[in-house]
DNA sequence: CACTTGACCTGTCCGC
DNA sequence: TGCGGACAGGTCAAGT
């Protein structure tokens, strides 16, 4: 389930692994995974020069020297690992995951021209590897119903309000899973923001007093930013660029910690049904609104 | 328009 | 042990 930190992680590997190289081929076996014609792979993607790795929101967005990008959604069990050329060289010692690859889960294979691997897994085939003129990127539906990226500047709590306008009856889990208002939070990060602000799940987004909101938003940064840190979470597929895991859930205060310990006061952590997802919350740090049963 | 639910998939886990 | 079904949860389409 990879979300912004998630995603960012594999940028920020790739930045280091694939910027510069040249694609030399690529195979892919499942239509969904990469919908590309072969007319077009031919003409846009071999022979390209990686130039420049971004990402929006869960999406990521590899420039290409061809004026053409790959845009890259992980979904639920996506991965990019990256393999360098010694491991195709004969000889050379295994190494844990990377030695596997590819595997029952691989989409789609890039070879670039020193003969590095880049391997497009997806257990669950709802992730996608798609190429699209440059300039016409951003004009995917995708993109232009983005919100804003909750790490940068502009971000500040009266914008977050504004955002939340449109979601005032629904509960505050499903605001912040809404990829409209800010692009990014997930199931887990949405329940550890929520315990960072002391704000019950499903609180009516409508009933929250602006302090509240000021204090939402200061925990969703603050756990997004420490979340990149530990490298993302891990809860089983995500890997990063080099196939390591991250190591965010270990510090987790309720994600996947029901019926331990709240670290702030000692009560069991819950876990119910909000906005159609599991959802952890500590339920006296977290004042569950009137009529709510778990 | 706001909001919720089901579909897309497959591996894992749980109960019988 | 084997087997069916529930479950995991990001996004889009279709429903109320």
């Amino acid at each position: 389930m990879p979300e912004l930190p998630e995603v960012e992680t594999v940028k920020r590997g790739l930045d280091k692994l694939i910027v510069g190289k040249k694609v030399l081929s690529v195979s892919h076996d499942w239509p969904k995974s990469f919908p590309n014609v072969q007319s077009e792979v031919d003409e846009f993607l071999v022979g390209a020069i990686i130039n420049r790795i971004s990402r929006r929101g869960k999406a990521l967005i590899i420039d290409l020297s061809t004026n053409y990008s790959l845009v890259i959604h992980l979904k639920m069990t996506g991965q990019l690992v990256y393999v360098g050329a010694e491991r195709f060289g004969a000889g050379h010692p295994n190494d844990s995951l990377i030695s596997e690859l590819p595997d029952s889960s691989t989409r789609v294979t890039f070879v670039f021209t020193d003969k590095s691997h880049l391997f497009f897994n997806d257990q669950r085939k709802f992730g996608y590897v798609k190429l699209v003129p440059t300039p016409h990127v951003l004009e995917l539906d995708f993109f232009q119903r983005l919100g804003p990226e909750p790490l940068v500047d502009s971000f500040t709590s009266k914008e977050f309000a504004k955002r939340l306008q449109k979601r005032k009856n629904t509960s505050i889990k499903a605001a912040l899973l809404d990829q409209s208002v800010l692009a990014g939070v997930g199931n887990i990060y949405a329940d550890e923001a929520l315990f960072g602000a002391g704000v019950h799940p499903a609180r009516r987004v409508g009933s929250l007093q602006k302090p509240q909101l000021e204090r939402l938003h200061e925990a969703l940064i603050e756990v997004l930013a420490e979340a990149i840190e530990k490298g993302g979470s891990t809860d089983r597929n995500y890997r990063d660029a080099e196939g390591k895991k991250g190591s965010y859930l270990t510090f987790a205060k309720v994600f996947r910690r029901e019926g331990e310990p709240c670290m702030s006061d000692s009560t069991l952590i819950l876990k119910t049904r909000v906005a159609g997802r599991g959802t952890h919350y500590c339920p006296t740090c977290q004042k569950p609104p009137r009529g709510f049963r778990a």
